[in-house]
DNA sequence: ATCGATGCAAACTTTTTGCAAGCCT
DNA sequence: AGGCTTGCAAAAAGTTTGCATCGAT
């Protein structure tokens, strides 16, 4: 397996090498849609909707179908490329989010309920965690999601409303 | 705040004072169907859709429409008695997923790439662990979702198929 | 009596599918 | 050449909204 950032990559990640093996293994063809997907999703500094993906291929003068954005979704969560992320709580419309986990350094979510706003932040220890969990139970590890819901403190000041 | 599991709680977790303390604080109004929902979900074994509840309210005689279960939907997550999970990774169609944890201790999932399986664990040095990052943001925590992803023991021994 | 909540139907957004044509291997 | 991929359009699924009516406070 190729690792994340091997030497062929860019510095945002982009990797055609990786991208090649995970089609490899799983009978898929390297189309110039794939190639240029996988390069947007790289260039992808926060989270983004499959309609933004296709938004900027289309700005960037290509064109890709949402359609076959929908299909290679799946194609790069799999590849551990992107992963979904679930910030939205109360679902203020706006379907699935996800964002690329290739060269980031892995990182997790603090999420305020009140306003919506994320922090992201890293922890070390959640790593020692996760790989003693998935130990126990059996699980060759592929990632994880920590998100943190609670009221930030700029909301947890104006909170002082409804009290009486 | 009334805790999670008052006097007057059902052994499942309903607790309609809960429901009512909730409304007060927000100015909302107890209808019959809010409780009814209520009582649903705290019903719920596991997780659920907004249409799963709609049809196991149709089912028991009451009818509630799916709109209203939309729109009491985010009530229940802001109240604490429900939120989102999003064990599906590649979005293998279906909207949105709940589960209440209102009486639940807190458990948190272990979920296989490949075949969907989802495994609930808790870990109590997960709490230690929000806790801490927390404060160091100021944030005052309400919940957190912490979910491996990877691949489960069974998968892995069927996985030796495409390697050459 | 007032004003929020509900139901129904329609509007909208998001995601998937069918099919003919195109392209990777 | 063979079969996976793509694009387009249409269908399906999921979610929200408008409006008249009902009901909690």
């Amino acid at each position: 397996m190729i690792k994340p950032n091997c030497s062929n990559c860019t510095p945002n990640g982009y990797c055609a090498d990786r991208l090649r093996e995970v089609l490899r293994g799983h009978q898929g063809r390297l189309t110039s849609e794939r190639l240029r997907l996988l390069k947007i999703v790289c260039d992808c500094k926060g989270h983004f909707r499959p309609e933004d993906l296709a938004r900027q291929l289309r700005e960037d003068g290509f064109n890709i179908s949402l359609t076959t954005v929908y299909r290679n979704l799946g194609l790069l969560v799999r590849a551990g490329i992107i992963r979904k992320v679930c910030a939205a709580e109360g679902s203020p419309r706006g379907g699935s989010w996800y964002e690329h986990i290739w060269d980031h350094q892995h990182h997790d979510h603090l999420i305020c309920s009140r306003c919506g706003k994320t922090i992201e932040f890293t922890y070390p220890a959640i790593d020692v965690l996760q790989e003693a969990i998935a130990r126990e139970y059996g699980f060759t590890l592929e990632g994880h999601r920590f998100e943190l819901v609670g009221v930030c403190a700029h909301c947890r000041g104006a909170e002082r409303t409804d009290g009486t």
